[in-house]
DNA sequence: CTTGACGGTGAAATCGATTTCTGCCATCGT
DNA sequence: ACGATGGCAGAAATCGATTTCACCGTCAAG
């Protein structure tokens, strides 16, 4: 762990020209030379904790994100971690798990640990920014919305895909479409849910009230929501689930029921992250994932140079896949 | 972003007690709720990057994993995160996307950011762990091994779930027998094909050559795998996957050929994240991911504590669950 | 009554880098 | 030949917290 006063006694100069050496300043090519080779022999790295008190600023970024176990989100990640390192920046993961209070932990974290700016999945409708925006970091809303910030976001269309799913359902000739959807306080979930009414009001399809069901976006919750549907005493024809996870747990409960679609008519919001030897029956939304990702932190990457615009929302298409 | 100054003069104190009342130091009664109040009011978070600094030290551990979209790794992050946050620490996931440079920049970045200690899964076998460890930050690995260091590990045991998945295939009567594994360089893939060539040596049944395929342990390497070797004059009558993702793959390929177990046998190592509405004729190795990563977390908590044992490797049981 | 211990407090040093501020020297223009 | 300009380099300030050191007062033990 030699330090810049080490190198520079080493190679017999101020602990500033070594500084200017690793910063591209005017250093006469001699002292240049002495430099890096004391650095060389001592190993020298730089102290990123010191230099990032000094610069009030890092290059790391983070990633804020309600459930690291759900591929839509590591797709995402994917998408940010590859641009952010080909621009050099680190990211760092941070695994909320629906969870407002650990949410918060991280974004203080983003905040005293002078990192460069936050990409946000929001775990609720409440998430406080206000520190982070009077510090001027920028922040991008992913995949959910800003929820009372004026900040750039990047989501798909969850009321269009809501709608359109419903609509691919009765298509196919289903008339009693239910709804399992994820918790009120997220917006994505209620979105999606607006949609599917809006089909049905749209189609003069009527809905009960108990065939619209919050859940909490797992396999789990899926399951235990598609029970929950079949066990009534009139149950629903068909199914808009509104998200993957979700799905697998709504598919896992028709299967042991033996109904899975067409039986009971099935629509998912986002792709399943499953393998089924023969196609399945299942209308999906298809959502760029990845790309999601990659704009999000083109977005924030530019924001944390300069970029001084209005907040931006982009909005990027999402994709009905009917099923065969 | 009041430091700390800003408090000390708003409650009328030195900063030196303002430290002292938010880190458990004797303060008057008075002095003390002074202070908080002026806290309170400023809305004062310490800096952690000064913290860090002056400490040598932060209560942030990374956690470095190869790939970051194989539900493996995340459920093991789960685990490793649990613990953490219960011990007041947080987590930083590092993906290295199988890549040694990645790898050791990040492992860089935890050295120069001060971070309490390292869980690492291996990208390759040639890890460079001298800056860490004398700077005394305690490692664990995880899932593979440490080459060549004396540190703790957290595994499981390839070679014998490779051989038991291998004699499994053979118990159900399958004769000619693949192999498909993952890079060289990676000690859990020598490990596991070393398994499923010692399983059939035992056996007294034999392999060609061509029926051990080094891929990359993702989807796509295993779809061209299995492509390879039914495409082979004399193709196997079964295959041992060593892992998850190529399993998936390979599940692919049958299925697009019409081949799926039983049809043609197969065992992988891991978990398949997969759904299937009937269940697959396919006999896995069982891996206990998130126990994985909550052992690992715990071991290298007790390090980080002062915990000053001789390295200990730990063993986790998989088990073999046989097809139907 | 003296000595010592101890609780409480502030001034100042410290962690390790960056960056002003300043001064030196050489080169350039007139 | 002389002031101006600019490259180069070191001393010292700075980022914001923690901690040592020194000091004061109080109280208990001798």
């Amino acid at each position: 762990m030699p330090t810049i006063y080490e190198v520079a006694a080493h190679a017999g100069v101020s602990p500033a020209t070594v500084s200017r050496v690793f910063n591209g300043q005017n250093v006469s090519a001699e002292k240049s030379k002495r430099v890096r080779e004391a650095a060389e022999v001592l190993g020298f790295t730089p102290n990123r904790v010191a230099r990032t008190l000094r610069l009030q600023n890092s290059e790391v970024i983070a990633l804020v994100i309600p459930d690291i176990e759900n591929p839509f989100f590591t797709s995402l990640a994917r998408g940010v971690e590859d641009v952010a390192q080909a621009a050099g920046y680190s990211v760092v993961l941070c695994n909320t798990d629906e969870d407002q209070a650990k949410e918060a932990r991280y974004l203080d974290i983003a905040l005293s640990a002078n990192m460069a700016g936050v990409i946000l999945a929001a775990a609720g409708d409440h998430s406080d920014l206000d520190a982070l925006i009077r510090r001027g970091r920028p922040i991008v809303a992913v995949d959910r919305g800003p929820h009372g910030y004026d900040i750039d976001a990047v989501m798909v269309d969850s009321r269009a895909g809501g709608r359109a799913a419903t609509q691919e359902l009765a298509r196919q000739g289903y008339r009693r479409i239910a709804c399992i959807t994820g918790p009120h306080d997220v917006e994505t979930a209620t979105l999606r849910a607006e949609g599917w009414r809006a089909a049905l009001l749209g189609l003069g399809l009527d809905h009960a009230d108990e065939h619209l069901i919050y859940a909490d976006f797992r396999i789990d919750g899926g399951h235990k929501a598609m029970r929950q549907l079949v066990e009534l005493p009139e149950p629903p024809d068909a199914v808009f689930v509104a998200n993957n996870l979700m799905g697998v747990g709504a598919l896992q409960l028709l299967a042991e029921r033996g109904m899975l679609p067409p039986v009971v008519g099935m629509a998912v919001f986002g792709d399943l992250p499953i393998f089924s030897p023969t196609p399945m029956a299942v209308t999906l939304v298809s959502l760029p994932a990845r790309h999601l990702g990659v704009t999000a932190a083109d977005l924030l990457l530019k924001r944390i140079n300069g970029d001084d615009q209005p907040p931006r929302t982009i909005v990027l298409r999402n994709q009905i896949v009917p099923s065969a």
